[in-house]
DNA sequence: GCCAACGTTGGC
DNA sequence: GCCAACGTTGGC
């Protein structure tokens, strides 16, 4: 689950009380339809800096909450409100997440390619711009433990 | 349903 | 700041 540092960092989500938010703003449909449907309580992610130097996985979230209609869409006032979405008929949803654990260091996206062993990584895929994405359990694997290196 | 124009993302 | 890669929009 990707999110810039200067809006939204692993930091940020220290600081909320007992380290859990709402991940809203996701505007687009494939990652709804990921947040609305495949996410379940207990699953684990990875917190992804995007949009930053240098862009890094951070730390490790798990989903406590199931997808639920992202409010924000409805609020004039917020940067991600979409008048085509209202509460009787949402368009977008989150999830709720909490903080499992911040990495001893980031593995930045250069480090991720270097390895043949995460080929395949959508991440690594050019041009991906999806903000929350799937991976396989191998390539969540390696990448912790680079992690702990 | 096609596709050109435009907007956004995000690495570099 | 540049630009590739997508997503969205809207005319037809």
């Amino acid at each position: 689950m990707k999110s810039e540092p200067s809006v939204f960092g692993i930091d940020d989500l220290a600081e909320c009380p007992n380290e859990t938010t709402h991940w809203d703003g996701v505007r687009n449909y494939q990652a709804r339809n990921m947040l609305r449907d495949q996410m379940k309580v207990g699953d684990l992610a990875f917190f992804y800096h995007s949009n930053c130097k240098p862009p890094a996985i951070v730390g490790i979230m798990e989903i406590v909450r199931e997808g639920y209609p992202d409010h924000t869409a409805h609020d004039p006032d917020c940067p991600y409100y979409d008048p085509k979405s209202t509460a009787e008929n949402p368009r977008w949803y989150m999830v709720d997440v909490k903080l499992v654990k911040k990495f001893k260091r980031p593995v930045s996206l250069e480090e991720m390619k270097r390895h043949p062993q995460l080929e395949g990584l959508p991440l690594l895929r050019r041009g991906n711009r999806l903000s929350v994405m799937p991976l396989e359990a191998k390539h969540w694997h390696f990448i912790l433990t680079l992690s702990e290196t």
